[in-house]
DNA sequence: TCATATAGTAGCGATTCCAAACTATATTGA
DNA sequence: TCAATATAGTTTGGAATCGCTACTATATGA
C-alpha cells in the first residue's frame, strides 16, 4: 500500500509543479530543456542526449530546442571534433530567468523538509530511478561522484589535474563532477549504456 | 543542492513511467483518469472533482472521461441529488486491466526499497505535496485519516456507524478511510494508526 | 570506396489541451 | 416568489505538442 501512495505522490508533485501553463513565456516542455541543459555537463549538452534523458525523440528534442535558439535561451556551437554535432549553452538571458523556473516550487518544497531527511530522501529517489531506468531500458544519467569512469582523487600532483573522466579521456574540473552525464555508469561493474540499438526510436 | 536534486528526481520519475505512449490502448493521461476514480470517495467521483485534483480544466476532464465512457471503462449515473452532477465508477472492465497501469513500473520501484524507508518516504512527498500545494492555492486532496472531517472513533455503539464525514454529514464505512476526498480538510494530527506501521495515510 | 551508423532537422498527421461559449440545475436574496 | 447568480458538465475551435517518417550530412569500418 505504501508503495502505491509513494507512486501516486510522485507522479501528483510532478504535475501540481507544472500545472500553470506558461511561466515567463516558456512551456513546461521548453523549461525541461533549459533544464537538463544547465545540468549537463559539456559531453551531455547535445539534442540527442536531451532526447535520451527526456525520454523522447530526436525529432521532438530538436523542435523544442529549435525554438529556445530562436528565443535566444540558448546558444548552438558546430563541434569541432565532430561536424554532425552540436552543443548548446545557455545564454544569460536564460541564466537570468531560471530563478523564475516552475520547478523552483518543488525545490522549496524539498528545502523546507528537516535536513536530516534529504539525504535519505535523495538516496531512496536514486534507486526507484536506478529500478525504473533498467526495468525499462531507459538510459541512466548521472553525476560523476557515483559514476565508474572517475578517475583521481582530487589531488593536483606533478602537473596533472586531480579529476578525469576515463571513458571520454579528458580531465574534468572540480566543477565539473556535479553536472550530469549521459555516459555515466553506475559506480559498480555492470553499466547500462545508452540504448545503442535503434537509434530512432524512443 | 540536495533540495534542487529531490525536485529533478521526482519529476525526471514522473516522465520516465510514462514514458511509452499507449498502455493497453490507453493514454497517459486516460490512464490518470482512471487511476484517480480508482482511488477517490463517493464524494468525489465527478469530472470537477478530478479536475481540481489534476490541476486542468473542467472542459479537458470531460473529455478525457468520455472517453473513457464510450470504451466501456467508466459508468456513469447522475446523482440523485443534484441533478447537475454526474458519478463514474470504474467498470469490471477497468479493473481487469489496472494491474497493467504504466504506474506499476513506479510502484515496483518503490517496493524494492527497504521497508524501513518507505514510511519516511511517504512523510516527506506528503509534506512536500502540502508545501506546494498550499503555496499554489491548489486544492489538498487526502484521506480521512489526517482529515478534519473525521468523526468517531471506530467503535460501533447504539445503532451509530463507527465513523462519519463531518462536512457532508454522512457515515462511512471502514474501507472508505483511505480513499481520497476532494472535501479533506488537513489538520489532525496523523493517528498512530494500529497494527502494520506500514500502511500509513496519505 | 562503398556500406552502414549516427547527429541533427523538417514536415505531416494525430492527439491533447485550454479557453470560451453554452445548457441545465441549484442557490441566494430581494 | 422570482430574478440574479453560482455551479456542474459538455461542446467547440484553435493552438500547441509529440511521435513518426523521411531526409541531409558527417563518421566509421570493412
Amino acid at each position: 500500500m505504501d508503495s502505491r501512495v509513494i507512486a501516486e505522490l510522485v507522479v501528483h508533485l510532478g504535475r501540481i509543479a507544472f500545472g500553470d501553463g506558461l511561466v515567463e513565456g516558456l512551456t513546461p516542455g521548453q523549461w525541461a530543456v533549459l533544464r537538463y541543459f544547465a545540468r549537463a555537463n559539456r559531453f551531455s549538452r547535445t539534442p540527442s542526449a536531451f532526447a535520451a534523458f527526456h525520454s523522447t525523440t530526436r525529432g521532438t528534442a530538436s523542435q523544442a530546442i529549435k525554438s529556445l535558439v530562436a528565443q535566444g535561451h540558448l546558444r548552438q556551437t558546430r563541434s569541432e571534433t565532430d561536424g554532425r554535432s552540436v552543443r548548446l549553452d545557455l545564454t544569460d538571458k536564460a541564466r537570468a530567468i531560471t530563478a523564475k523556473d516552475p520547478l523552483e516550487a518543488l525545490v522549496g518544497a524539498a528545502d523546507a523538509l528537516p535536513p536530516g531527511v534529504r539525504g535519505h530522501f535523495v538516496n531512496a529517489l536514486q534507486r526507484m530511478q536506478g529500478h525504473v531506468a533498467s526495468e525499462k531500458d531507459k538510459p541512466f544519467f548521472g553525476t560523476c561522484e557515483t559514476c565508474d569512469h572517475l578517475e583521481g582523487d582530487g589531488c593536483c600532483m606533478e602537473g596533472l589535474l586531480p579529476y578525469a573522466c576515463g571513458f571520454v579521456s579528458e580531465p574534468l574540473i572540480a566543477e565539473e563532477l556535479n553536472e550530469i552525464c549521459i555516459n555515466f555508469a553506475p559506480g559498480k561493474p555492470a553499466t547500462p549504456r545508452i540504448p545503442d540499438a535503434g537509434s530512432a526510436q524512443r
